[in-house]
DNA sequence: CTATTTTTGCAACCGGGTTGCAATTAAACA
DNA sequence: TGTTTAATTGCAACCCGGTTGCAAAAATAG
């Protein structure tokens, strides 16, 4: 398994993530680091730190990448937290949602991971739309 | 809301999901229709039967999206089927799980609706692998 | 300090999905 | 049945998130 260098833009995408549990689309990171990082390399990155371990990605309702940090106990090897995303369909915004859920068993298949994505209004939206 | 009108692709489109229970994507519709239908076309009838109440959709892992029959219930004003889809990830294919589930509240954010995708190895790829 | 391997930028590409518009076709109604 | 009106369709061009191949640059191992 491939080593993640240590390199200038490895640690600018770090830093934003280290800075919030929010989760980030892959297009609000290109749009963030334009002209200073081509967006293959961004798409690179976030798919190293997925695969080694260090965040987490899941497909918002437009079928687009987001991705949040892993929390701790994830590997390269497994992702082992599991939680739902929250999605507001007026302003997009995406939010990991801190419960655990477990994976249920579907009749002969193996389930190994899930997504779950709530779909609604955040509270910012709720007040801004009640006037 | 506007009507549905009976043409004659609405039609077959129906007859395809009538025929089974199971969601076909997008692309697997566009493909099978071929030299029948446009694409803008198979894509405009799956937006107007969803809007119907007639199909429910939802997003794959790879931010695709299928459509399967609704049950019972659903509207133009309302989805009331809320049920996990499994995907195989080995074949692509997905599933309505009939199984229900409720929407669990989120602190403070309005929650409408959720997408449940369970992801693994259908019975069908784990025969064929396990020799 | 050199050799090796990973990472990066670039430009071109891929493919699912959308848009604007003119031509058809279904439904309403006389 | 014929006419009017509104919805539907096909087409071509487009949008945009994401990928690929390759040569140049930067990390790490030694």
């Amino acid at each position: 398994m491939a080593v993640i260098r240590n390199t200038r833009s490895v640690r600018a995408v770090l830093e934003i993530f280290n800075s919030s549990k929010n989760p980030y689309s892959s297009v609000q990171l290109i749009d963030y680091f334009k002209g200073e990082m081509n967006k293959t390399t961004v798409y690179r990155i976030l798919d190293r730190l997925r695969d080694g371990g260090v965040l987490h990605s899941f497909t918002d309702k437009n079928g687009l990448q987001w991705y949040a940090k892993c929390q701790d106990g994830c590997s390269s090897h497994e992702h082992v937290d599991l939680h739902p995303h929250f999605q507001c369909k007026d302003c997009g915004k995406t939010e990991c949602i801190d419960v655990d859920f477990t994976l249920p068993s579907v009749g002969g298949h193996k389930v190994e991971s899930a997504e779950f994505l709530l779909v609604g209004v955040c509270v910012d939206c709720l007040e801004k739309s009640s006037f």
